[in-house]
DNA sequence: TCTTGACTTAAAGCCGACTTAAGCTGATAA
DNA sequence: TTATCAGCTTAAGTCGGCTTTAAGTCAAGA
């Protein structure tokens, strides 16, 4: 696939595809004699990891430390400890949307009770 | 309460509270004669509601028309509307949350597999 | 009196994460 | 063959959200 599909395939611009690749984000695209990108089954693979990682939310750095690691295929302990500090880091964050979306939800009700008074 | 007893109990500087008020992030907090503020509960309220929110995500920009809503006694409706979409956006996020601890689940399951058979 | 902690404005600085610009090459279609 | 794409590169720019700096003033407590 070119970047431009792989852009619409995944909605990252070519742009931001190309930086990913730049800084390590995901391992180099393979390239066709003229140098110009072609993104196989793998190369999507890693895109549609580091965009549903980068969502949620995952920092950058950790996915390069990760994806570095991939790439030298070492540190299996240290790519699985990774993986587990960012779930951590994750599970905190959706406890605390949980707790803020409860606090929200109590202050809506309160403006439903308040609209339903005034009738 | 003083702004360093707030700072503390919130865990948020003083230079962030007071950038807060100053950009209408909270209400303007009530002072002394000398102009020192003094953070009542209303104000305290606040500060626990904006953390709260920026903790899980909630924009600057959406905060500050809620307070200034409030602050003018208007726009009932408005607000409510306010906090319904960020609900929503909340929801979403939590929801994306949960797919990426899943991914992240399964990976990690396979490297704790990969550790059992090296044994 | 000295220290501590508060206060002011305005602007600069910083960091993460893109985004855009400028100028290039190479492939395809009229 | 010329135009139009899509791609390439690096460097600089942008944006959100603080954080720090400068250059002070003020006042309560030990």
């Amino acid at each position: 696939m070119t970047i431009g599909e792989v852009s619409e395939k995944y909605e990252i611009t070519a742009d931001t595809l190309r930086y990913y690749e730049r800084i390590g984000l995901i391992p180099p695209v393979p390239r066709n004699k003229n140098g110009v990108r072609n993104f196989d089954e793998a190369a999507c693979g890693w895109v549609s990891f580091v965009k549903c990682m980068r969502s949620a939310g995952v920092q950058i750095e950790a996915l390069i430390e990760y994806v570095a690691l991939m790439q030298a295929n070492t540190g299996l302990e240290r790519r699985r400890n990774i993986l587990i500090e960012q779930r951590a880091r994750l599970q905190k964050q959706a406890e605390n949307l949980r707790t803020t979306i409860e606090r929200l939800d109590y202050k809506i009700a309160n403006y439903e009770k308040l609209f339903a008074e005034k009738k």
